[in-house]
RNA sequence: GGGCCUAUAGCUCAGUUGGUUAGAGCGCACGCCUGAUAAGCGUGAGGUCGAUAGUUCAAAUCUAUCUAGGCCCA
């Protein structure tokens, strides 16, 4: 007859679920944290702490959050979480940008016609409600990621507080002296009769008149192409764009292409060697003859003569100038275009745009003036014609800027606009030193924003639109000179703190300016408002002057910016020149930034390429937990991808890990660390190699999170649970843990380091599993007086008692054993001869060495390799394994093979060892 | 077109200053177990290290070019 022994077994018991159920299990957590202020409470403990902050990169209050926002955070998160649990106070202020296009795109798109009806101030409120919408929208994403932080408080760029200083930070750059107003060319509609962003811009095809236009020149190019020739030399440019020949300033060359003068008969030209023939094709000459070659680069400085005007044409270089189309030689008006505007800016050339707001030429515009622009086309052709200066005129269709609104064709125009000068107050240089004294992971930034900042041209900071922060400036009526005073700007940033951005929209200049207010140039008393706005990357820009310097728990400079890597161009750059403009130094101690998610082929993420991943079904699926082991899985340095294979990984990924916890668990359900905790001196030598491999872990693993290389905590863990712990020692263990009696030392030795693993693993893994770490956290044993939630506890420290090299080595060794007869009782059981491992016997042939080392351990033998027996032999040539069918019979209770079997009367089933324990 | 960056098994990653048959985990295949069971264990198959040319006694590692991809400019 059969006994049952199972209830006699000590199996594994938790009320931890195999299956996680993320999707529901998480927001319960999220709850509790929520309820019980967990955040809060960790704040608060670390206040007195040493600070270590990061300083969030606000993200646009636009939309819903991409995968690309929540890799960022739970990145941000990582890190705050680690910091917080290595010790450091890491008080983390989420942030929003609110101002700007984007948003008030949507909100013109959604007034549609109405819109026109409406005051600036009025558009300004329907801004401020959308953009306070997605806060809200976005927050809960972000919380729902498991991300913490001051949720409540968050800071937004429209907030009144925020706002003004943002007025006092600019205010100071104005009053230093590094601020000035210029031209700059900027898309004009002049139907709207307003500058466009580039957002608001679409191309389309336009039929434009192209021309070939000759330049006599002024200067003597003898030395350049050597001839006798007393004939006129001109340079032949192209335009698409005849309107903006009365504006020509210069001719661009590329200073390396080679340039050729060809005599075509009574006179020379000048053009790229390489678009010569199609040139004379085009002009229908036939007989020409090539005078000399030369490069760009030797006619920068020449002169020429404007076709129409007494004016001078300089020859100048340009990288932009390209051959595939014109005639290598590119008209150049620098109030009409990006290019010609750098150009023109390098060469110290005037911002000429002679059109007015309604794409008029101006009155000084001699045969044009009045003229619409497009319509002028044709005039400018006839008079270059009756200047003998259009060598050929013909019809292109091409790509065309157009208004988003009206459709309409639109043109490049120089407007007034504020800068901030990059060398007045030697802005470039202070940033370029500043650069070196941050930190910069992986070190490839450095040499990225150093580059721009090297190159960059004065920083425009005007927009013409509503939704955003007023350039504070007055204008005198009478003299129109600007005025912005430390007294003004005080006055106005008060006001902003107090009633927002708004009042300056909605308040005459008298309510705006301290009483009495004269101007400083001509003493009048009547004023009138500036009406540009600021860039918003001057807004986020100085987010350490509205947040660091404002709130206790913070502190200037911040210990990191960690953003993507376009973030170069964008706020660590805006941040930099800010900081260092007003402060000094940048505003960051050291800059980490990540790649861009990708697709699993490596390409980027578009609605019309179809492989978009958005968080939120990775979450509702899979749950947030396994986004999060994603994010650590991924070295950030590079492209990160995402695909379904990549996501089905890590989830299989993730349930071995819960279930290491969920074996750690099952097996600790009568354990009581207070009371049953075996000291280490009297712990098994298995035990204590665990106690070893788990400090190595605990090394590697905070040593990695202190580098942020989180991608080695992931490996390195999946690692630890997968090989050390499942396969070689939980398998070892489960003799010991089952059949044992409960309160045996055996079984108590095994426990005690059981819960030393669980406990270090869940807050190794906190930072990270933040939702199953807490999971495990609640119901762990013996968290009498512990913290209340994982993540306000510290991580597991390395306790150099429990490392024992020496005892490592031994178990090296034997681990090596181990794989051999593992691969011998897998030839046994492809013969048959066994199924179970314990239906075996080992026999081991050891050369003397081996053997002498194996001795002590002869006894352990049969459970470390869980088979029922193990013999050493002496063996002369080497080691052999060899495998025989187990001795005796197989005890109903533990499973093992044993001679002792059927010895006792009363469990004639059970070996001699389990009658023992039952007997107790 | 320019600046910065990336490329090692199906997937995620290791590969120290160039030095033996390039490693790990996962996945996969096959098998075992049924006392972690929508689990666990074992064995095994997978790579001309993006391509080409070069430096060297020796290259995944150094150099150049190319290809594919990413970010930022134009």
């Amino acid at each position: 007859m059969k006994m049952d022994y199972r209830h006699t077994l000590n199996l594994p018991k938790t009320d931890f679920p195999m299956r996680a159920n993320l999707a529901k299990r998480e927001p319960e957590i999220l709850n509790m944290w929520e309820t019980r202020g967990i955040y809060g409470t960790l704040s608060r403990q670390a206040r007195e702490r040493k600070k270590y902050i990061l300083h969030d990169g606000p993200p646009y209050a636009n939309g819903n959050i991409h995968i690309g926002t929540a890799l960022n955070k739970i990145l941000k998160d990582f890190i705050v979480k680690s910091k917080f649990m290595a010790g450091f106070n890491s008080h983390y202020v989420p942030g929003w940008d609110c101002h700007g296009l984007p948003v008030e795109h949507e909100v013109e798109k959604s007034l549609g016609k109405i819109k026109a009806e409406l005051s600036i101030s009025e558009v300004r409120k329907r801004c401020r409600a959308y953009a306070a919408r997605f806060v809200d929208i976005q927050r809960g994403e972000f919380k729902r990621l498991g991300v913490f932080g001051e949720w409540e408080k968050p800071y937004l760029t429209m907030n009144f507080g925020y706002q003004a200083t943002i007025v006092r930070e600019f205010g100071k750059f104005l009053l230093n002296g590094s601020v000035y107003k210029g031209k700059k060319p900027v898309h004009w509609c002049p139907t709207c009769k307003t500058a466009l962003a580039e957002a608001e811009v679409k191309y389309e095809d336009h039929r434009s008149p192209s021309i070939y236009v000759k330049f006599k020149m002024i200067s003597d190019i003898g030395e350049v192409s050597p001839g006798p020739e007393e004939k006129p030399v001109y340079v032949i440019i192209w335009t698409t764009t005849p309107w903006t020949i009365p504006a020509n300033l210069a001719i661009a060359l590329h200073p390396d292409f080679t340039y050729v003068a060809v005599d075509i008969g009574l006179e020379i030209y000048i053009l790229a060697e390489e678009l010569l023939e199609t040139v004379m094709k085009k002009f229908g000459v036939g007989n020409y003859r090539v005078l000399g070659k030369f490069s760009g680069r030797r006619l920068e400085g020449l002169k020429a003569r404007h076709p129409l005007y007494e004016r001078e044409s300089i020859i100048i270089l340009a990288p932009y100038v390209t051959l595939d189309v014109g005639t290598g030689c590119v008209h150049t008006a620098p109030g009409h275009g990006q290019e010609d505007y750098e150009s023109g800016v390098g060469y110290g050339l005037e911002i000429y745009s002679p059109v007015d707001d309604d794409g008029r030429f101006t009155q000084d515009v001699p045969f044009f003036a009045g003229q619409f622009v497009f319509d002028a086309n044709s005039a400018v052709n006839q008079k270059l014609a009756e200047a003998g200066a259009l060598l050929k005129e013909e019809v292109m269709v091409h790509s065309y800027p157009h208004c988003w609104r009206t459709n309409d064709p639109i043109i490049f125009r120089a407007t007034e606009q504020w800068f901030i000068s990059m060398e007045k107050t030697g802005l470039r240089g202070n940033a370029l030193k500043s650069i070196n004294e941050v930190v910069w992971i992986p070190p490839w930034g450095r040499d990225r924003i150093y580059g721009m900042i090297e190159n960059r041209p004065d920083w425009c900071v005007s927009r013409q639109r509503a939704w955003g922060i007023p350039i504070t400036v007055f204008y005198c009526s009478s003299c129109k000179q600007a005025l912005a005073t430390r007294e003004t700007l005080q006055k106005v940033a008060d006001l902003f703190e107090e009633r927002g951005a708004d009042v300056w929209f909605e308040e005459e200049p008298i309510h705006l300016l301290p009483d009495g207010t004269r101007c400083t140039h001509c003493g009048g008393g009547q004023f009138t408002k500036e009406t540009d706005i600021l860039d918003v990357w001057f807004d986020s820009g100085v987010s350490y002057a509205a947040v660091l310097e404002d709130r206790n728990e913070m502190e200037f400079p911040a210990s990191l910016y960690l953003e993507g890597s376009d973030q170069h161009r964008g706020w660590f750059h805006s941040s930099l020149l800010t900081s260092v403009g007003t402060r000094g130094h940048a505003p960051y101690r050291s800059v980490l930034t990540h790649g861009f998610v990708v697709d699993g082929e490596g390409k980027k993420m578009s609605k019309s390429a179809g492989n978009v991943i958005a968080p939120g079904e990775v979450i509702n699926k899979l749950g947030a937990d396994v986004l999060r082991l994603w994010v650590s899985a991924e070295d950030y340095k590079d492209d990160i991808k995402i695909s379904d294979e990549i996501l089905k990984r890590l989830a299989d990924a993730y349930f071995r890990i819960r279930n290491t916890f969920r074996f750690l668990l099952g097996n600790l359900y009568d354990f009581d660390p207070g009371k049953d905790r075996v000291p280490y001196p009297d712990l098994y030598e298995i035990d204590r190699w665990a106690f070893h491999r788990l400090q190595k872990l605990i090394a590697r693993v905070t040593e990695a999170y202190e580098r942020f290389e989180f991608h080695i905590v992931y490996h390195s863990v999946q690692n630890f649970c997968s090989v050390e712990m499942s396969s070689t020692y939980f398998d070892i263990l489960k003799d010991r843990l089952y059949t044992f009696s409960s309160g045996s030392n055996g079984r108590r030795s095994a426990q005690t380091a059981l819960y030393e693993i669980l406990k270090a693993l869940t807050g190794l893994m906190a930072p990270i599993l933040s939702f199953t770490a807490e999971e495990v956290w609640q119901v762990l044993p013996g968290k009498e007086g512990k913290p209340e939630s994982v993540h306000l506890t510290g991580f597991p420290e390395i306790k150099k008692e429990y490392l024992d090299g020496e005892l490592n080595e031994r178990w090296e060794r034997i681990w090596e054993i181990r794989a051999l007869v593992t691969k011998a009782l897998e030839e046994a059981r492809k013969e048959k001869k066994i199924g179970l491992s314990l239906d075996a016997q080992v026999h081991l042939h050891l050369p003397e060495k081996e053997y002498l080392f194996l001795q002590p351990y002869a006894q352990d033998l049969k459970s470390i390799l869980i088979v029922s027996s193990v013999t050493l032999h002496r063996e002369e040539k080497g080691m052999s394994v060899g495998v025989l069918r187990a001795n005796g019979e197989k005890c109903e209770r533990c499973w093992n093979y044993d001679v002792s079997v059927g010895t006792d009367s009363q469990h004639p089933t059970a070996c001699g060892r389990c009658v023992e324990t039952l007997k107790g």
